[in-house]
DNA sequence: GTGAAAGCGCTAACAT
DNA sequence: ATGTTAGCGCTTTCAC
């Protein structure tokens, strides 16, 4: 059934299991000799260390869960890619969570699997930040796209983004926007739109807020029909996703983008820059984020438990203007065409 | 540290450890009001079974590892979709794991975690048969998109899906297409090579092949350069990435699709309806292989050992007609405008 | 239907 | 530097 056992190795090589045991997880405490003829032995039996045997006496697993909301949403591909790679190249196994939007369902999945990982890594997170804390309290835990006071994060730079966002719409002569958020519980959604108001105020720009709105290419029609409905001639979508589904809406409409009105997202996801029009969106090196929060996770596995400070990484965001934003014709004539 | 174990739940309850594992894992054969009691006390002890004992004595780890050939292609993500969902369903774990389309990592992944799952989902493997086979002999394994005798798997259906992809060309007048094949370790690169020529032969169309190209967006350029090259009017290629990356060229190159030549892939990812002209693919319900690939593993691992069928699911693919196949017009002038 | 006890394969003191 | 020896928490015969 299963393989030769450190037993079978010992009993080859001539030593006690320790020493096996040791060749493998800590050569510098086995003689330069005893542990290449040990590890040779290993070879040439076909050994390999039984995972869960480890696990069960060093309560190390080499395995990190990573929980995502949406597991259906593009953007999440490049994180997943990003910390499956660094994971793998630490020799770390990646579990993959799908929390499917629901806070219920993440904090069950964490419970399930929490004894089998080393640790977590919570891309946007829908739980509550007391519930966030706690866990971060007793297991290593990495937040994604999500801050809570105490816990680990990374999340990719949004305020100044969302600065350059309004100042790109301010610039084509935008005056009133609209911003269609994400859901209740995103804490993304809060944060943008923070961050969108105060850039807004600042630059003299009208901001409303609609929603909240699953962030899905279906959610995008009633979202765009809301968004109409303020009358601002930009819209904020809270991800490409949204975007996209507002884009097919006013196509469908007849509304013409950017001349009617311009559409902007958040993420950068791959399909942004295929749609018609080519979306302008908030992108960020997500795959990198990906790897950094798996390194930092690592990290708070090896490093002595001692209060190390809750570190906040934010790369920066960038962004990506494509066709979708414009100047709005029929609030600035000065161009060629009339309004819609 | 860790929480109470199942000596906890047996004192508190006053029965003992061997009750309680049974109360957990074959509740049948303990009495009805023991059981209850011990269910109840470990709960109150908020009591969770240790994964890693558990495997170390039962060799069931409830978990199942997906093998990706590159988590990098949108594609798979459907397929990782819908095999998560459905081993959450089961309370199993999916980890997964990223091939980078390299045979050697590849194995090596497999081999790493070979002990901690029970099984393996195997996603458009590179690896040869031989190896197939003998993975398939030692653990449980379901191949996805790939087939080996002997060896369970769900391909979607291709044969009759390229047939139908083929007469859709010929009847828009098409006379001589070109098909941009995957890696030459793909196991539908071949495939599909062999279903298209052969339905180009029973409908008098002249097929060529190019390639091998790595089946992604950059691989386009040189992909579609090649397929001018060969003068055909149809170009199929080896997935929607692939195509996607032909779309930007040929409009780089003003060639104008469809009317100068047609564009089709393979899978229907997300982006294959935002692109412009919107691609004709041939789609699948990939999200539900996904799923009935880890019913089958699931199967395998609870039914006895004994020789089941190696079971073959094909569930039917979809030609899905869009924008960017249409009649050419340099071969058959009869619309209105001339040739490019 | 329930209990006693022997491991599963490994790690980690503690010796030497 | 290496060996001895307890367990880690659970499952699983084997008794009763």
């Amino acid at each position: 059934m299963s393989g030769p056992t450190i037993y079978d190795v010992a009993r080859s090589a001539g030593v006690a299991t320790s020493t096996v045991s040791r060749a493998f997880t800590n050569p510098a405490r086995v003689g330069e000799a005893t542990r290449t003829r040990v590890l040779e032995v290993a070879r040439e039996l076909g050994y390999e260390p039984n995972p869960h045997a480890r696990a069960l006496t060093s309560n190390r697993t080499q395995t990190v869960a990573m929980v995502v909301s949406d597991i259906t949403n593009p953007h999440f591909f490049e994180l997943i890619r990003g910390a499956e790679m660094r994971a793998k190249a630490a020799e770390y196994t990646l579990v993959l969570v799908n929390a499917e939007e629901s806070p219920r369902i993440e904090q069950e999945q964490i419970r399930r699997v929490a004894r089998s990982v080393d640790g977590f890594l919570l891309a946007a997170s829908r739980q509550p930040d007391a519930d966030l804390a706690e866990l971060a309290a007793s297991r290593p835990v990495v937040l994604i796209n999500r801050q809570v006071r105490g816990v680990p994060s990374v999340v990719v730079e949004h305020s100044e983004g969302c600065r350059q966002m309004v100042a790109h719409l301010a610039s084509l002569g935008h005056t009133s926007l609209v911003y269609l958020a994400g859901p209740r519980n995103s804490w993304m959604a809060g944060s943008r739109w923070a961050a969108i108001r105060a850039a807004a105020t600042e630059l003299g720009v009208t901001a409303h807020r609609s929603g909240p709105y699953a962030p899905t290419v279906s959610s995008g029609g009633a979202a765009a029909d809301a968004a109409i409905g303020t009358g601002a001639s930009a819209i904020i979508a809270h991800n490409d996703l949204l975007a996209i589904g507002v884009l097919r809406r006013l196509a469908q409409r007849s509304v013409r983008v950017p001349d009617d009105v311009s559409v902007v997202g958040f993420d950068d996801i791959f399909a942004a820059d295929l749609c018609t029009p080519a979306l302008t969106t908030l992108g960020g090196p997500h795959e990198q984020v990906g790897r950094a929060a798996v390194e930092i996770l690592l990290d708070s596995l090896t490093t002595r438990q001692d209060r190390r400070p809750a570190l906040h990484v934010a790369p920066p965001s960038q962004l990506v203007i494509r066709d979708s934003t414009g100047t709005p014709l029929g609030a600035a004539p000065q161009r060629q065409g009339g309004a819609g």
